[in-house]
DNA sequence: AAGACGGAGGTTTTT
DNA sequence: CCTCCGTCTT
């Protein structure tokens, strides 16, 4: 008890203390919101509220692991219900999907947005002949918006050069979730959408959820989107009990849905909630905050913020401007290098950038110097070709339903070389006139009975349908031991090399040798689970988080994935017209208050950017960029403008020196 | 059914 | 400039 109210400012133990009605607590940078968070759960708790009645959602795996832990370490135990949005939702919709008429039942697939597009390209060819530039990205982002904002198709394409298209459009979306049924499939947003529909449709289920949860916490709050929105309202219950944490300064994540008005209200929706602001910051230095600080005011519509710090003063801001890219990166690595030089590890510097394209000269320049590196983002895990291959097999035994993982298989496994689009067609036809899933019925003794003749084609559907048996009937548990056994069977690792040739060969054999560990662990961890358990840890929880604080190297990674983590010593590349803030941010004559809001958020991305900075902070730009296969010239970002001169030290970079700019 | 060619586009991506 | 699609060819 003692330790839970321990070292807390008088803000941030009045947001512990809170106990009962709504809360909103807006947490700066760096002012210790976690800490808040997971003090006020550990504190409810020992107040004597179950865990059992505490629901806690995150954007991240990783953050609901860090909350849960931390509570663990201060109350000895945690509430189950510590997770991700669309892991809380997976979790309510295996238990009571059965009960909403969806179209689904309690063995549904999750479908990433790969396999998302991959139905989508179906249904745009089943469409016949569509007008060009409809292609499956935009039309998930359609779709997208209109789940996530629960609006009409019409209302959710604001590009008018579409809306002519809207009838074709809505054709392949009422497609697109007739497949989807079909497959007994939902992609993400449907993890929420159907979840707000549970409560909203079924008779006393919203109860259940009521007498289930009372206490309500939602962090990153600025992040939510409006079906998030509708999911908060629909399970608060009389009580209130509504604690949501965030930095409406921080929210970068609008072009996916994300609307921080729903931080700026929340005190319009719940009108006696106590609002509590921390806005003593610990981490960085009051350099680092005045600037930071300076930046950030230049956008409107905010509630004022100011953060302070009583941690001693540091550097001034260091502004280099570099020839071309290469330059910037050498400089870069120098920098770094001295830092190491002086005492600090590799792993305590990391540069950030706001677009993927920019680490490539990054990376050459790390490695031509023999400096270690870890780079962030890029392909994940259970993205890379062969896992995706060996999860098709998986997924079409938990759900034969499944036609995107059976189409999977069948373009990509050895065994059904020779076999094409018109075989699977054919399949999925006879499938559909016997009533069966299209797995089930192509293992089926009943087809293999119907296949005459010994012509090569009919051969290979034999042999296909006999290795379907054969997976099928695979004993699923434990986890560990069917993954191994369907793994053998196949002969899945020496089939890699038939398939791709030797190209990154070892590489990928010791993903697949990875992935049966991973499948281990699960089997450790869970050993009652079954593999539709362990298929959904893999598409929502198991994220492996790349980024290993143990291992040393200097930490590269995108401005957005920078968001909620702190460094030493932070580099932002880049900083220039059309890169930061983008290019696409900018242009456009018209549509002024839209170009507004996403220049605004380009500054809030600036801002998240500076704030991970514990001591010191690098800002460089270049003269010629290197884009589209040429050195393009490129101006210092307006952002740079918005820094108090008196903050920054500026410097050229030339063969290889520093030479300071007035 | 698999390889070759041409044109368009080229941000960020918690799940 | 390079990569990703879609279409066309064998």
């Amino acid at each position: 008890m003692d330790s839970i109210l321990e070292n807390l400012t008088v803000p941030q133990l009045e947001a512990v203390t809170h106990r009962d009605g709504p809360m909103i607590v807006i947490a700066g940078a760096g002012s210790g919101k976690t800490r808040v968070v997971t003090r006020r759960i550990a504190w409810l708790i020992s107040q004597g509220v179950w865990p059992s009645q505490i629901l806690a959602m995150t954007f991240t795996n990783k953050a609901a692991r860090e909350m849960r832990e931390r509570v663990e370490a201060l109350v000895g135990q945690a509430p189950r219900s510590i997770g991700t949005f669309h892991g809380c939702c997976a979790r309510f919709l295996r238990r009571d999907i059965d009960k909403l008429d969806c179209g689904r039942n309690h063995d549904f697939t999750i479908y990433d947005d790969e396999e998302q597009k991959t139905l989508l390209k179906q249904c745009i060819k089943a469409a016949g002949k569509i007008p060009r530039g409809l292609t499956p990205s935009l039309l998930s982002t359609a779709i997208s918006n209109s789940k996530n904002g629960r609006k009409s198709l019409a209302a959710a394409l604001q590009d008018d050069d579409y809306l002519d298209l809207l009838p074709v459009i809505e054709k392949i979306a009422e497609d697109y979730e007739k497949r989807l049924q079909e497959c007994n499939a939902v992609d993400f947003d449907d993890l929420l959408l159907l979840t707000v529909r549970l409560l909203e449709e079924v008779p006393g289920m919203a109860d259940i959820y009521h007498n289930r949860f009372r206490y309500l916490l939602v962090d990153e709050y600025q992040d939510t989107n409006h079906l998030q929105y509708q999911l908060i309202m629909r399970l608060a219950n009389e009580e209130q009990n509504v604690h949501v944490t965030g930095d409406p300064d921080q929210s970068i994540y609008s072009w996916r849905g994300a609307d921080y008005h729903n931080i700026m209200s929340f005190t319009q929706d719940f009108p006696n909630a106590k609002l509590v602001k921390l806005e003593q910051n610990y981490r960085s230095t009051p350099t680092i905050l005045n600037a930071a600080n300076s930046v950030i005011e230049n956008n409107s519509r905010r509630i004022p913020k100011e953060l302070f710090t009583e941690n001693a003063d540091g550097r001034l801001i260091t502004e280099l401007l570099a020839h071309t890219d290469r330059h910037e990166a050498e400089w870069i690595v120098r920098k770094t290098r001295r830092l190491r030089q002086n005492g600090h590890s590799w792993r305590d510097c990391a540069v950030f950038y706001r677009t993927n394209a920019q680490s490539r000269v990054l990376e050459e320049a790390f490695v031509k110097a023999g400096i270690p590196y870890q780079l962030l983002g890029g392909l994940r895990f259970y993205e890379r070709k062969e896992i995706k291959d060996f999860l098709a097999l998986l997924r079409i035994k938990v759900n034969p339903s499944d036609a995107v993982a059976f189409e999977r298989v069948f373009a990509n496994f050895p065994i059904c070389e020779g076999l094409g689009g018109k075989a699977l067609a054919e399949l999925q036809n006879a499938a559909a006139l016997a009533h069966q899933p299209v797995v089930t019925y192509a293992a089926s003794e009943a087809y293999r009975a119907g296949l005459k003749g010994r012509s090569q084609k009919t051969e290979r559907l034999r042999r296909l349908s006999n290795w379907l048996r054969q997976l099928l009937e695979t004993p699923a548990t434990p986890v560990a031991t069917a993954v191994q056994e369907i793994e053998r069977f196949t002969d899945f690792m020496r089939q890699l090399e038939l398939q791709h040739g030797q190209d990154n060969l070892l590489e990928r054999r010791e993903n697949v040798q990875s992935f049966l560990e991973r499948a281990q662990n699960f089997t450790n961890d869970n050993p009652e689970a079954d593999l539709a358990a362990f298929l959904e840890d893999v598409a929502l929880v198991a994220d492996v988080d790349s980024h290993d604080p143990q291992a040393d190297g200097v930490v590269l990674m995108t401005l957005h994935s920078s968001k909620g983590l702190e460094f030493p010593y932070v580099f932002i590349a880049g900083v220039e017209e059309g890169v930061l803030p983008h290019a696409r941010a900018t242009a456009r004559p018209g549509a002024l208050d839209e170009d507004l809001d996403q220049l605004e958020e380009e500054r809030r991305l600036f801002y998240v950017g500076i704030t991970r900075a514990r001591r010191a902070v690098y800002l460089s730009h270049v003269a010629l960029r290197f884009q589209y296969g040429g050195y393009k010239p490129s101006s210092p970002s307006r952002f740079l403008e918005e820094i108090p001169p008196g903050l920054v030290r500026r410097f050229l970079y030339r063969n290889g020196d520093e030479i300071p700019m007035r």
